[in-house]
DNA sequence: GAGTATATGTTCGTTGTTTAGACAAAATCA
DNA sequence: TGATTTTGTCTAAACAACGAACATATACTC
């Protein structure tokens, strides 16, 4: 039950009954490719006219190919099976993280193509755009039989200003007000997009087609590494507010008396649950605080230390059951703000995740309000996935396939 | 950017583009009132000939009525006006609460009409359904020549299974799965609506026509009593999640090792800031838990403690000007989450607003994440409102302006 | 092998809706 | 009194869903 915005609002003209059913239809092939005119036509519960129609004009754009001729299932005429034209057309994703950046090349669906590559991450923003749009554009010379680029999707572990393809703030890259987007724009002569990298990765979760039955619209993504970046979908659109800088959930503390956070604030969900916290826990003090290292320190990962775990060292054991109940505490409120129907966890933590799971579950249903709550399915999503540039890939990706906006 | 979900969409039928661009032209009307065929068409930019006819099947249908002819703003053709019509139609609310439950009745516009009643709140549901249902007879009888209701909307301190129309559980009334409508339905034979009352408060909000430039579809209402309820809409749509229980911010933690809250957890925001907590922060103690209480403290009020604190009692303004900065703190995580552009206040805490803004938005500001985020626009809502009786109205009277759904 | 049954995909007339423009009615101004 | 302007209605054209018929292609049956 929307409310229509009356000073914004979008009046249904002659097309707009055809833009929606062309839109369905286009979704209903995405999701059950390969898939005939008969079959399309029923699911829409519309006349096979209609349908044939519909088809006809998504294959003169381009967006589906007729397949080869299916197998009859009973007697009758064979059908066409038809499919997302995923040829001839690429994506470029981009994840810029603290110490490196990493490129992927996809098809139109957002299937990997060859292998992810990384570099430096140069925190001087000019020479990080020099150096994306000279690797970019290699990427694409070498696979240049794949087609042409339908854009670059990159994502930063920051707050980003949409309309002007801004990053606000990015603190881990020590970046305020950058404008990344118009220069590599300039650079690639490709359609660029920038966006948050947790925001991504709910994105590409809404619309990685497995998910489809379950989510109903309402998922949450957590990414846990050195900070912690959220993503929160509901009635099926990723939840930006005023500002485009909703779903913050890393910052609603855990206890406002707690450890210093990142962002100058006490005891946020981040400074209990993070990667430099983990570490910090083992190593017993504030690895966020300036001072002498021992190298052990600066070289160490969370791998690392659940490498040890596993190998049976007590305290590395301790602190990474300390982080897994405080990312359960903090679940638990996310669950407790968006009732979602599925939380989907990402980070170097859920390599651990069959040590931690028990104590996750517990703290969540702890503090979750619900039975239903408590109940709720955390998914992991492993490093090995890219959920990061998959995100950034669905930026370019999901346009083609939203609904149109109407009403 | 919505993504359309393959398994439960709404294809655009022959009269789909109609049904839009009718429910448009009455929110128009709605928001316009009162206004002309003419310029309805100029706002939509629609022909004339198109908004004449939408206007026809709303005056058909009753929705609207044609009023006297205009004055002639320079020469040409006088106007005819066109209202929402709210005569015949009526609508009662009904806010049941711990103590009191209140009722209203109101137009199709939710303007009310004679004065709010109340009665004492009997915790065996049955005995309130009776009570309720003679009350509720009684008014309409009263009010006989405003015309047949509408319907009923009643909203409870508790979480609601919308379908089955089910209180789940409200711990103030210790009610658990209740069934609320059913019964209600039959004793008085008009259709009931029942939903929380925090997320109902939202949607009065969302639906006061006087907030609609400026929230944009994104803003939370925090009600703060004996508890804390919240509601939070989003892109123009409760937030309700998948069992219609998002929106709890009032047990997100400030500290998981504070004081004890009603939902059993530890720390709960709504511990800090209830009604309760700030008694028991001037009467030193825990009122929550049970035990011998003197007079003093089980009649006295948070007004009475506001009145104290004015009249210049150092301890009773040191217990207020916590909660307003444990207000303040909560508020800046939910501004965090959600990034609304107005957060809208209601409770009894409200009359000391004059005392206790300063403190709430230095707190506010302490922990928001951006410049905006710490700008948003905190409004009052005051009692005389009637806040929650508006939202219950809202209830029945929202469904026939809301967007359709499609795609 | 011919005929029948069945499924796919196309075509065509019907109905409903927006779009474009013309027209009558009503008011102001010269 | 006539020109001008605005409102509201009406008509034809374009467009899209609806409904049914038709051609095509395959399997099954006798």
């Amino acid at each position: 039950m929307r409310k229509i915005n009356p000073h914004d609002f979008k009046v249904a003209r002659r097309g707009t009954s055809r833009a929606i059913n062309r839109q369905i239809a286009l979704n209903l092939i995405r999701a059950h490719q390969p898939i005939s005119r008969a079959d399309l036509a029923r699911l829409m519960n519309v006349r096979r006219g209609v349908a044939s129609l519909l088809v006809s004009e998504l294959l003169e754009e381009g967006l589906i190919f007729e397949g080869a001729v299916g197998e009859a299932v009973g007697r009758g005429r064979r059908p066409t099976f038809l499919y997302i034209d995923t040829r001839q057309r690429c994506i470029v994703g981009v994840d810029v993280r603290a110490s490196r950046t990493y490129i992927m090349i996809t098809d139109l669906m957002g299937h990997q193509i060859g292998a992810v590559s990384s570099f430096q991450t140069n925190r001087d923003h000019d020479v990080l755009v020099q150096d994306l749009a000279r690797r970019v554009k290699q990427l694409l010379a070498d696979y240049k039989e794949i087609g042409s680029c339908a854009g670059i999707g990159v994502v930063v572990p920051g707050m980003v200003d949409l309309a002007a393809g801004r990053v606000l703030h990015a603190p881990t890259l020590a970046w305020r007000d950058v404008n990344l987007r118009d220069p590599l724009t300039a650079a690639i002569g490709f359609p660029v997009h920038i966006e948050n990298s947790g925001k991504a990765c709910a994105l590409a979760q809404l619309w990685a087609t497995r998910s489809d039955v379950l989510t109903a619209g309402h998922s949450v993504f957590v990414s846990v590494s050195d900070g912690v970046g959220t993503g929160i979908v509901v009635n099926g659109e990723l939840m930006r507010g005023r500002h485009n800088t909703a779903g913050e959930f890393g910052h609603v503390p855990l206890s406002i008396d707690g450890p210093r956070c990142s962002c100058g604030a006490t005891g946020c969900w981040e400074a209990y649950v993070s990667n430099i916290a983990t570490l910090s826990r083992y190593f017993g003090r504030d690895l966020a605080e300036p001072g002498p290292r021992d190298v052990d320190a600066s070289t160490f990962t969370v791998e690392d230390l659940i490498a040890r775990a596993r190998a049976g060292d007590a305290k590395a054991l301790a602190a990474i059951n300390s982080t897994a109940r405080y990312l359960g505490l903090g679940l638990a409120s996310i669950i407790n703000a968006v009732d979602p129907a599925r939380v989907y966890v990402g980070g170097e933590i859920t390599t651990a995740w069959s040590l931690i799971e028990p104590i996750v579950r517990s703290a969540l249903r702890e503090r979750t309000l619900t039975e239903f709550g408590g109940m709720t399915e955390v998914h992991v999503v492993p490093a090995e996935e890219h959920p990061r540039l998959r995100g950034a890939v669905a930026l370019v990706a999901a346009p083609a396939f939203a609904a149109p906006m109407v009403a």
